[in-house]
DNA sequence: ATTGCCGGGAT
DNA sequence: ATCCCGGCAAT
């Protein structure tokens, strides 16, 4: 984590704030809260999709200098640019846009686990991707994450096609069910705190930038809702 | 030791 | 209002 930070915010000279390097960093990150929050989801999803397919495409062909693909700069540069509009804008849209950016090791990894977190969290939802989709297969990336975040929400009754279905779609479906059944199950209600897994699990401290803003305050989580 | 989050503080 | 952390309970 100490490195990651140190390449983070120093790897451009844009940390001029002193010693807030964390803080600039995690606002950095996204902070389009406010107006995504809702389509925050969708917003991943349909990047994950996409995001799949050419990591997929990535590994089997994956040429040793292929950033197109890879680590599209539109994906990126979404996250980072309205950010900074308003004061380093230029500086950071320099830095970040820039081809360095690209060679840039740090930024290499950045977008890498940038990936890893898209591609991983939602692919483990499907049943049929994580066929071709293996994790064994993927490790030659860099992604190694805990595998599926979904779940049992609605486990009993999980034949619902949740799979093509937008996020929200999935999300509004699966509220209700869950509240209308699963609360009673005696056996399976054996967890009196952390439901399922929150944004700190599912995305780890390491991606905290993409943790729902209420797990980054440190309040109930407001994305994994129980 | 880790995780989720209340209560409270800072801006 | 927005942002964050100390510290606690539950695990």
């Amino acid at each position: 984590m100490a490195r990651l930070l140190s390449n983070y915010s120093c790897t451009n000279d844009m940390c001029v704030s002193t010693g807030k390097a964390l803080q600039s960093w995690s606002n950095e990150g996204r902070n389009c809260d406010s107006e995504c929050s809702d389509g925050e989801e969708d917003f991943y999803y349909s990047e994950i999709k996409l995001n799949t397919d050419s990591v997929a495409d990535g590994l089997s062909s994956l040429s040793p200098a292929s950033p197109s693909v890879l680590s599209p700069p539109p994906a990126t540069e979404h996250r980072r640019t309205e950010t900074s509009s308003s004061t380093i804008g230029a500086k950071s849209e320099s830095s970040s846009s820039t081809p360095l950016s690209r060679s840039a090791p740090s930024a290499l990894y950045l977008v890498h686990a940038d990936h890893a977190y898209q591609a991983t969290a939602p692919v483990s939802i499907p049943s049929t991707s994580s066929a071709r989709f293996t994790p064994s297969s993927s490790s030659s990336f860099s992604i190694s994450w805990q595998s599926p975040p979904v779940t049992f929400t609605g486990a009993p009754a999980s034949p619902t096609n949740s799979q093509t279905q937008g996020f929200s779609e999935q999300r509004s479906q699966t509220i209700p069910v869950l509240s209308s059944l699963p609360r009673a199950s005696g056996s399976l209600s054996r967890k009196s705190r952390g439901e399922g897994k929150k944004c700190r699990k599912v995305y780890g401290m390491e991606n905290r930038d993409m943790w729902c803003t209420a797990c980054r305050w440190k309040k109930a989580c407001q994305r994994f809702v129980d």
